[in-house]
RNA sequence: GGAGGGUUAGCCUAAUUGGUAAGGCGGCGGAUUUGAAAUCCGCUGGGUCAUAGGGCCCUUGGGGGUUCGAGUCCCUCACCCUCCGCCA
């Protein structure tokens, strides 16, 4: 969130941001609120300095042992007139605030109107079949049982049997030893729950409260993302500055309610409630922060190299990024069965948004200032699964396993 | 679920019956020095007004109350720690 001063030095950025990202917020009316709220300020630290002086008096006078009613009287009435000012000045801030909350991350200059494709890696061959799309595939075998999970959960909560699991907690394995081992991050397990105010450290609150799964008893929503847990590992801290950047990757469940989408994008693992991924958490020095983007990007890439799944890298439009992203990249894959591109990651760079709403601030010399945050998937693993499932099918329907997996694994085909 | 303890600035730590936040460390600047260490001096968070020197206000986990005046007293909430109970 943006300080309303940040907001009052920067407002032609702010306007333009909120422009590029759709959203409509009246800037102008926002400053007017400002104006008067500082004018307030002004009048209310008048009457405290005079409270002030006077009960220094009456403590002088009371210590000496004189009558200090007189005065004690005429305080009466200043204690009044700050009152209503404070009244006013504070259901201003309360407004002032609420709109604070609201505004999202300008895009960065470099961010282009329209969606480009970048890179594209791999290649998209043609099957000398007709290829099948990764639910009749696993139904075929019984590793996916969506109606035992919908027993358990409802619809759209997966269910993986037999190879089908241990091919899941493959790839998790799998992608965790690669950043843990070649690119060096530093391995967490979090909590999955978390509460409010790291929600909205990390931005999804309030805009995607309705995307959450909320435990009312407690306060505790359910971990959409492990970027929520890993980021607000440093909310409300200080971190030398010498340790930056810190590099965290998690693999935690998340859970998405998904409101309101329904429909044809739910076939089978495409959009599901209850996913599993592997996260990439960076917290950078302003100065460095595009160049880690570039770099958790490979890191994410190299997930879908080794595992020899085609993929592309689009860079997204100023329109289709998040409330706190600056600049993100997706990856997607190529799903034979589906015959389309699946993002199964996203990298983004969120400058110093998230560190300003959770306090996250690194100390430089004798002040602080906030950090730039990361974070990437390495990758999500539905959509990973359906491509390893669909490029790798054979005619008679079985399924190869990757080589790097097959050490995870202890197999290498389905059945 | 029960009982107790705690939260003060980047960090650590004080503050007789309520009297207007004291120190230390670290850091930055300066003096001294061939250089460094040591020593000494100054500074140290936020807001607001002002062209400026600077003024004023706020800041003891959040919110509220009592009072002329609250770190201190009262209420409430959050989080942390210890013990008891329960429990995979």
């Amino acid at each position: 969130m943006f300080s309303i001063r940040y907001v009052r030095e920067n407002a032609q950025k702010i306007k333009e941001g909120i422009r590029k990202k759709k959203v409509e917020i009246d800037i102008d009316l926002l400053l007017q609120k400002d104006e008067r709220r500082r004018k307030l300020i002004t009048e209310i630290d008048n009457l405290r300095h005079e409270q002030k002086d006077a009960g220094r008096i009456i403590g002088e006078k009371k210590q000496q042992g004189e009558d200090a009613e007189e005065l004690i009287n005429q305080m009466q009435e200043i204690k009044r007139r700050l009152k209503a000012s404070e009244e006013e000045l504070k259901k201003l801030e309360g407004e002032i605030n609420e709109t604070l909350k609201w505004i999202p991350n300008p895009p960065h200059p470099s961010v282009p109107v329209e969606e480009s494709v970048i890179k594209e890696w791999g290649e998209v061959k043609e099957f000398p079949f007709e290829p099948k799309d990764h639910l009749t595939l696993c139904n075929a075998h019984g590793i996916l049982d969506f109606p035992a999970g919908a027993r358990i959960a409802g619809s759209n909560f997966p269910l993986y049997r037999g190879k089908g699991a241990k091919l899941e907690r493959a790839l998790i394995n799998f992608m965790l030893d690669l950043h843990i081992k070649k690119h060096g991050y530093t391995e967490i397990f979090p909590p999955f729950l978390a509460n409010e105010k790291c929600m909205f450290g990390t931005g999804q609150l309030p805009k995607l409260k309705e995307d959450m799964y909320l435990i009312e008893q407690d306060g505790l929503y359910l971990n959409p993302t492990a970027e929520v847990p890993l980021t607000n590992m440093y909310r409300e801290s200080v971190i030398d500055e010498k340790d930056l950047p810190i590099k965290f990757t998690a693999y935690t469940a998340c859970f998405r309610r998904e409101a309101g989408s329904y429909g044809k994008e739910t076939k089978g693992l495409m959009r599901v409630h209850q996913f599993n991924k592997v996260e990439l958490v960076k917290f950078s020095h302003p100065e460095n922060s595009y160049n880690e983007l570039e770099s958790l990007l490979q890191d994410a890439e190299e997930v879908l190299q080794l595992l020899g799944l085609p993929y592309r890298v689009v860079l997204l439009p100023y329109d289709d990024l998040s409330f706190a992203s600056a600049k993100t990249y997706d990856i997607e894959v190529w799903a034979p069965g589906l015959g389309r591109w699946l993002e199964v990651s996203s990298v983004s760079n969120f400058e110093d948004f998230q560190a300003r709403r959770a306090n996250i601030r690194f100390r430089s010399g004798n002040r602080t200032e906030f950090v730039h945050t990361l974070n990437g998937s390495g990758v999500a693993t539905p959509r990973t699964f359906i491509g390893i499932i669909e490029n790798y099918q054979q005619e008679d329907g079985s399924i190869i396993i990757p080589e790097v997996l097959r050490k995870y694994t202890g197999f290498d085909r389905i059945p």
